[in-house]
Formats: structure tokens, sequence, C-alpha cells
DNA sequence: AGATTGATCCAT
DNA sequence: TGGATCAATCTG
């Protein structure tokens, strides 16, 4: 599951001549059509067609009027499916939460969409980083309580402390 | 626990 | 057109 595999890779966010990097602590999937807590799972909208494209690209969305939230879209063409990304950590830094990872790398709505590379300044990197399976915590997740059985499936990832 | 905030969606 | 909803965060 992509979830798990991004444990512990890493989020590079170019801004100016800076290079900020971000290891991936804390992850949700969001599993195609059948999850009731997915946005694909209502059909195709303008807001999240990217969902629908192929693995690799950014969706980028904005919710309750104040927050950008960071996903990465990891299923086939025309399969909603797409992580959440949730925490991450900073030279040290914990960033405990979607909407201060992307106000931190002043992420937003231009990277909706766009494939995950240098060009648009923000992309993975995978810095040989081994994660042992007994470092990785799962939960419920969060906020998705209107999506009936759904809603407590062990769906988020996080690295133990 | 409540206020905030605005894009989106669905019902009038 | 209008009101309810929402993958969140802050303050107290």
């Amino acid at each position: 599951m992509v979830a798990q595999e991004l444990l512990g890779k890493f989020l590079v966010r170019k801004i100016g001549v800076r290079e900020i990097v971000a290891k991936i602590v804390e992850t949700e999937a969001y599993d195609g059509a059948e999850d009731k807590a997915a946005h694909g799972s209502h059909g195709k909208t303008p807001r999240n067609e990217v969902l629908f494209e192929e693995a690799g690209r950014f969706y980028v969305y904005f919710v309750y009027g104040m927050h950008w939230l960071l996903n990465i879209v990891c299923g086939r063409r025309d399969f909603p499916a797409g992580v959440l990304i949730r925490g991450v950590e900073i030279e040290g830094l914990r960033l405990d939460g979607p909407a201060k990872l992307t106000k931190f790398l002043k992420i937003d709505k231009s990277f909706n969409g766009k494939l995950a590379a240098k060009d648009i300044s923000l992309w993975f990197e995978d810095r040989g980083l081994k994660i042992k399976k007994d470092q990785i915590a799962s939960s419920k997740r969060i906020g998705v309580d209107y999506a009936g059985e759904w809603a407590d499936k062990l769906y988020r990832f996080y690295l133990k402390r």
C-alpha cells in the first residue's frame, strides 16, 4: 500500500534558493470510489477530477474556508485513490496536521494536478531511510465519522516517535 | 466545545 | 440563490 511506503520518504520543496526537506511521518489512504470517506466516492467533479488521473500527481484542495491539504494521487487512471499527507518532520520539527505543513511549505492550489517533479519545485525523494515494520502504527482516519463503516478502517499510518 | 472561513454541492 | 456541509485549526 502506497500510504505506508511513503512513510520515511522525503518531500522536497524548493522556495527560491532554499530547499526544505520534509520527512513524511503521517499519511492517510483514500481508496477508490467505494471509500465513502474519499472525495472520489461521489463521482468525478471539477474539484476532484485530478484524483481520477494517473498516479504521481498532486491533488491539492481547500477545506473549511482556510486550509489547503496536500494529497498524492496513487491509483491508476479512472480509479480515484490518493494519499493525504498528514504530517512531516523538518530538521527535527514535527508538523502534525495536514494544513500546517502546507502552510509551512507554501503549498496551494497552483500545485493541483501537477506531476511531482523538480520543475514545479515540489517532488519526492527516497533517501534510503529504512523503516522497519514495527515503527509503523495505524489507526482510524481523522474527521471522517460520517463515512459509516469506512470510518473505522485503519487507513491512517504514522511513524512511532 | 465553539468560532472561524469559503468553495462546493444540492435543494428550492 | 441559499443553506448545509466539510479529509482543520485555534483559543479557552
